[in-house]
RNA sequence: GGCGGCAUAGCCAAGUGGUAAGGCAGAGGUCUGCAAAACCUUUAUCCCCGGUUCAAAUCCGGGUGCCGCCUCCA
């Protein structure tokens, strides 16, 4: 099996075969921090952390590097409007993504750096660039000069003469598509000290110096919204190179992730919808599992349609899976189950159990191999789930210490499988203290208790008082299920206990 | 005007040459004290027209419709 990643440079599905063996050095254009990020912030942020954790699952060293854009001028316009410094702007919406990406429990960057701790590697890049000859100077303005390097437009296919010339108005500028390194402060703007006199770094060029310093200056993968190929990682590359001749290719592989898409007269009909395109608020209303399953649902190339019903059929098909791995759990008794000696002998049930997990694997990782078809690779979990269902569901179910261990191995493998997409099970067995999200907590030792008191009360054919019980821990969003073994419990509601 | 992408069931979505995964919703059935969960059965001439091929959702040409970028958006 070998992974093959879609490198939008070259426009086909490559081999992926890292620079050093082994290892993978990979970057991510993060947000820019002047306001609350989108659901559409949030899908590279789960696509490429699913990106990692899958390379890391098949064996790679991954450095992976994310910034965060706390310079711009977007940032200073909002500062300029809520008449405070630009650094509480930044410090306010750092802080909320920060406790974002917790809610969302994805972590694990190598660095994070922010473009004004990195003031000093801009610098040194932007004079490496003119010193190679291709930036120049202008009224305490530094500009690439684009024609001087001769490959432009080959990431995103444009041709600079026939491109409709935009760019920033600016009489200094030799040429319009010329872009800007290093701009000039003006009066009361936040600056730095450099060569060419107080300003900022330009647009582009944070991400160059950021992954040239903090990585390599040959990189594996580089990631982003397909929106930013051009200009932003058009000039990446530029900068790059120009900056580190001799060096080759600044990336490898360039990833792109598709747009999230919202109509626009769905938007301005629905409150909830233009609400909770800000992901803080959508982390209210659904779990990270949750809008972790409806993002990777889809191809990450693919455009993605934002609504609530293709979240709620999300929540639907998340809660499928949690269900059987709930069953599990109580059939085998906990990620702590370690096979007895009747657990070695291995029966007829048993090792058609243990070929159906071996082949759910292959199937997942022959999906992912794929340009990481994450969309396919959820099939194949509900295809085995659908396959242990057909087993320990069916009324004449009888488990032994062999299928026992069979199922401990289905059990951990859809957890392990499913943790590369970010999936967090949380275990029932495993919870201690209150529970519950509405204030009125309930333990784990009293919902046992109740279920104990429920149970007897079945057997004694007082089917009253177990559907009494039974409401009342539904009042208390704990949901019964009677199986032949015994009875299990699950939390419910909008937010999942995973 | 230039560059690029997409079009698969009621909805969502895989599938890039060999006869259409999966999820949601619907219908019928099974299991259960009742529920819940689950299982079984059932729902598609793959936008249109032409071409290549023994064989096309898949390749080629044309058309239609939608979308992204060329404007410091992930």
């Amino acid at each position: 099996m070998s992974l093959k990643v879609y490198n939008t440079l070259k426009r086909e599905k490559q081999l992926f075969e890292p620079i050093n063996e082994g290892r993978v050095r990979m970057y991510v254009c993060g947000p820019t921090v002047y306001n609350y990020i989108s659901i559409g912030n949030a899908r590279p942020v789960i696509v490429f952390n699913m990106v990692r954790n899958y390379l890391q699952y098949i064996g790679y060293n991954v450095e992976y590097v994310q910034n965060i854009t706390d310079i711009e001028d977007k940032i200073i316009k909002k500062a300029q409007d809520e008449k405070v410094d630009y650094r509480v702007i930044t410090s306010r919406y750092i802080n909320a993504f920060m406790e974002e990406l917790k809610n969302l429990e994805i972590g694990g960057f190598s660095k994070m750096p922010l473009a004004t701790e990195m003031i000093t590697e801009i610098i040194d890049i932007v004079e490496r660039i003119i010193e190679n000859g291709y930036g120049y100077v202008v009224d305490g303005n530094v500009y690439f000069e684009v024609s001087k390097f001769s490959g432009y437009g080959k990431l995103s296919g444009q041709n600079i003469d026939e491109m409709r010339g935009s760019g920033e108005e600016s009489l200094n500028k030799r040429k319009k598509i010329d872009f800007t390194l290093w701009k000039k402060a003006k009066e009361g703007e936040p600056s730095w000290e450099s060569p060419w006199g107080k300003g900022r770094p330009g647009w582009h060029i944070e991400c160059s110096a950021m992954a040239t310093t903090l990585l390599a200056a040959n990189i594996d993968i580089h990631g982003g919204g397909i929106d930013l190929v051009f200009p932003h990682h058009e000039n990446e590359i530029v900068q790059s190179e120009s900056a580190f001749p001799g060096k080759g290719d600044f990336v490898k592989y360039w990833m792109h992730n598709g747009m999230i898409e919202v109509k626009e007269e769905k938007m301005s009909k629905s409150s909830g919808l233009k609400k909770n395109w800000i992901l803080r608020n959508l982390l209210k209303v659904y779990s990270a599992n949750v809008i972790k399953m409806y993002v990777l649902s889809t191809h990450y190339r693919s455009p993605l349609e934002f609504s609530m019903e293709k979240l709620d059929e999300a929540e639907k098909a998340f809660e499928k899976i949690k269900n059987t791995l709930k069953n599990l759990e109580f059939l085998v008794g906990g990620d702590s189950y370690q096979a007895g000696a009747e657990g070695k002998t291995v029966d007829g049930v048993a090792s058609k159990f243990n070929l159906l997990t071996e082949k759910f694997e292959s199937d997942f990782r022959s999906s992912m191999d794929d340009d990481f078809n994450s969309a396919k690779a959820i099939g194949d979990i509900f295809e085995f789930v659908k396959n242990i269902n057909n087993v320990i569901q069916k009324p004449d179910f009888e488990i032994n210490g062999s299928i026992r261990n069979s199922l401990a191995g289905a059990y951990g493998r859809i957890k392990e499988l499913g943790a590369i997409f970010g999936f967090n099970f949380k275990s029932n067995l495993e919870g201690t203290g209150a529970i519950g999200e509405t204030g009125e907590g309930i333990s784990r030792v009293e919902i046992e208790n109740k279920i104990k008191e429920r149970e007897s009360a079945r057997e004694s054919g007082d089917y009253e008082k177990a559907d009494e019980i039974r409401a009342y821990l539904k009042d208390r969003d704990i949901l019964l299920e009677d199986r032949k073994e015994g009875t299990i419990w699950k939390m419910a509601g909008k937010k999942d206990s995973g």
